[in-house]
DNA sequence: TTTACTGCAAAGCATTTGCAGGGCG
DNA sequence: CGCCCTGCAAATGCTTTGCAGTAAA
């Protein structure tokens, strides 16, 4: 979109492009450390908010609070477990043509969608109908 | 789902069926309380999570990090703008026949999803490129 | 120099957890 | 009488913000 990043947000959009699945800032914090792009926290948060306020990247954010960034790209949905948390991609998306109709009567401007199914998994289903199953 | 309820969990149910939109464990501790079903904010979490392992409730996670609960019933999508964090409803729901598949294909007991875009509303588009508009 | 970006450390907030008291079966 | 439910308060963890130093134009 723009074309005005600093060097934060290049470096952050290049971690991203190289990874194949989303990641949360801590961890992304953690990662540029390690390839010698070593800056603060904030930063982080700081250069992440812009990019996404571009719709340079996309964002998922977990039952946790915890929220994984993307570069905006195919559509990765999920199926995730309610219990143990675990979720697993989906291939399948039948949202395109919503999409574009809504880009034209809600005048929003779209950058992504986000589609997630919840449930328990099979792993879930049978154990700990109380608590318990920290097994997944 | 189970019938092994606490009478919190009940109260909750109530509240949330009388409400014809989502809630925020905080203002929903707010709200028993204001109709004299008062009980701890903790209390109120340890219930929601139950039900929502019950598979009696569904929740939305903002990208706030705050979680918004409902009565799992009709499917309610969102479209949300990135800057002002408003959203409003959608009506249109394409995803039927693909849960129907991921219930069975991924042998996932499937409770809800959620479909949810996100971009500028019309309001966010023009103003502040870089910050400012704290206006919507 | 002037403005924007950055780091560090101190909040901020929603949510979770430990523990002891209390209610219901 | 025993166990689960509750409340309270402390603690967690992610994220945001204030402020002063720094780099870039």
């Amino acid at each position: 979109m723009k074309a005005r990043r600093t060097r934060s947000q290049e470096q952050i959009l290049t971690v991203l492009a190289d990874l194949n699945q989303a990641i949360s800032a801590q961890n992304l914090y953690v990662k540029l450390r390690e390839q010698q792009h070593t800056m603060g926290l904030a930063t982080v948060y700081r250069a992440l908010e812009a990019l996404k306020l571009e719709g340079s990247i996309q964002v998922r954010t977990l039952p946790s609070g915890e929220s994984l960034y993307s570069p905006v790209q195919q559509d990765r949905h999920h199926l995730t477990c309610l219990q143990c948390g675990k979720s697993m991609a989906i291939e399948q998306c039948p949202v395109h043509d919503l999409e574009a109709h809504l880009n034209q009567s809600h005048q929003f401007k779209i950058f992504y969608h986000t589609l997630e199914f919840f449930g328990l998994c099979p792993r879930c289903q049978g154990e700990g109908e109380g608590e318990g199953a920290v097994s997944c």
